[in-house]
Order: structure tokens, then C-alpha cells, then sequence
DNA sequence: GCCACGGCTGGGCAATGTGTACAGCACATC
DNA sequence: GATGTGCTGTACACATTGCCCAGCCGTGGC
């Protein structure tokens, strides 16, 4: 189920530069191609790696202004209330959580005014009870797993 | 600044079938195989697409529970507490925000038991002065940009 | 009306990487 | 001692890449 020294290197230097091929990775990693390879392929069957797709970054597409949204569902509205927010280009990720809300979505915006155009298409759902809105300032640490990874490699 | 219907096709393309290269997705825009490398290149320039890294799967590397952690920072503790999250493998992720807390950020964990250790290892530093966590139980919309992609081709 | 410019096309070229297969070898398991 | 698994090193045909160029077309400036 884990993933070794050798797969975590793999994905560190695949991370680091995603442009290089198979052969490239095979002889930084000091190891036969055919071995870079076969563990590419196991990675991805485990589902270790989902895929290669680009990174988009939101700012650069006009929507510099990310924020969270906390909402509070009304009792058996939840299937609805997916259905509502996954049809939202705006949110970008939504989570049932435990905790005062019942969701967590994660929002962008083409400015401070326009965010409040997407919260209100957001919460203008009956199946909304409340929403509490966090805007995003900085973001010092962007979504990363690599440290997670060597981390693995180590203990697996 | 934007980007145009070509663009969004193109990076809709890429996220779906990652695997194709240059050549085969000029086949399937219809367009110039020397047309869709200055896109990418000029993309990966405007900063549209930061990268092709591995998109890896936390749950499959023995991470399946997510939790997101609201932090109250004492105040002039910001800079210490970002470098101490930092160097958490477990933080995925770490936002300043407005709103009730000052922090944001995402965990994850080998188990619910071990979210605890995962917490403690955050907030046992001096400059957070409470923390209030929401554990993730479902995901109903993963990360995702390609709704978002498609809208600011449109408008683009 | 004319011209320069930027973007797209379609072609060609050498160099490189890919997919795939194979035999040999080391190591652990039974 | 036999078996299975994973890694190595090699080979080959094929597709793709990076790069170059000439030509075409629409926009905008002169």
C-alpha cells in the first residue's frame, strides 16, 4: 500500500520537473528505464498518482480573490445542495465536514465586489441555512504534497 | 490577460487526457501542431498553467482522513507560526484569512486517532493561541478548475 | 490604399524518447 | 532447492519532439 525510497524519489523529481520523460528520470534516479516504468504504472493503478493534468492557477485566469465559505444545510437538503454547488464554476472544492458548518467550499472571485456575486449565487439555495465567509490574504503555504511524500517513503 | 475558446479547449483537453502530447492534441483542436506549442508556452509563461507535476492521492499514501484547521494567532506570532506550519508534512496547506480566525489550514492524517497527534504537533506551538478543527467526511466536489477554465473561455 | 506585424498553417529535418520485448541476475519465500 | 518477483541492460520499430522555414490572412498604423 505505501510506496518506497525509490517511488518517492520518483515523484519528488517528477514534481520538481514535470517535462522530463521516462528516460531522463531513469538516469537521474540511477535506475534501468524499464524499472522507472514499471513503478510509474504501479503508482498510478495504486492511485498514488492520479495524473499528470496542467496546474491552473485561478489568478492568472481573472480570478485573483479566493475565499472559504463555511455553510450551514438544512436537515436532508445535502444531496441538493451538492448538486446546486457543483454546477458553480466558482467553487472549486467542497467538503461535508464535522464542526459548527456542514460544508466547506472553497471559492474565487475576479475581485472583492465580485465575490460577493458568486456568494450570493452560492448561498441563494433554499437548502442554505447560513453561510460565514473567510477571505484568503496570503497564502503561505500552497497546496503541496511532496514533504508528505518523503515523509512516506521514509516510514514505508 | 485572459484566455480565449482555443486556450480553454486546450487545457480542458490536456486535464482530461494528460497523456497526449503535442501533436496528438493538434489533431484533435484541428489546429497546427506548431500553433498549440506557442499556446502552451505562451500558458505556461502568462503563469495560466504553473506545471504538469503529479497530481498525488494523499488517501493512497496512507492519508485518508482530511481535516481543516482554523488557527488563532497571537498577534506579531504570524511569520514564527507560517514557518513552524511550514515545516509540518501533515499541512498541506496554510491561508491567512479574514474572519473569526486568522489561519486556515488543511491536514491530513493516517486515522482519526492520529489527527490528534497531527493537531498537536500545530497547535503545540506558542504563537497559535486556539484552534478549532472540522474533519472532512465527504468530498463531494473535488479540486477541480476546468468549470472555471471553460467560463473564462467564454468570456475571455 | 498600402504596408508591416502577429498569429496560424503546413511542410520538412535530425534527434530523441516511447512502447515493448527479452534474457540474465539477485533476493526472498516456501 | 525450486519458484516468483523485481531490477538490469539491451534491442528494435515507431512516434513524437524541437526547430526551422515559407506562405497566408486579418488587424491596425501610415
Amino acid at each position: 500500500m505505501g510506496i518506497d525510497g525509490l517511488d518517492g524519489r520518483l515523484i519528488v523529481l517528477l514534481a520538481r520537473e514535470p517535462r522530463i520523460g521516462v528516460l531522463e528520470a531513469s538516469r537521474r534516479l540511477g535506475v534501468a528505464r524499464g524499472t522507472v516504468q514499471a513503478r510509474l504504472d504501479r503508482l498510478q493503478s495504486n492511485g498514488v498518482i492520479r495524473g499528470f493534468g496542467p496546474q491552473v492557477d485561478p489568478a492568472a485566469l481573472g480570478y485573483p480573490v479566493t475565499a472559504f465559505a463555511t455553510l450551514e444545510i438544512k436537515q436532508g437538503q445535502g444531496a441538493d445542495v451538492r448538486a446546486h454547488l457543483g454546477g458553480v464554476p466558482e467553487v472549486l472544492e467542497l467538503h461535508t465536514t464535522t464542526g459548527h458548518g456542514d460544508m466547506l467550499c472553497r471559492l474565487v472571485a475576479r475581485s472583492n465586489a465580485d465575490l460577493q456575486r458568486v456568494i450570493d449565487k452560492v448561498v441563494g439555495f433554499e437548502g442554505i441555512v447560513r453561510a460565514s465567509t473567510a477571505i484568503v490574504m496570503e497564502n503561505p503555504v500552497p497546496l503541496r504534497v511532496i514533504p508528505l511524500v518523503e515523509q512516506a517513503a521514509q516510514e514505508g
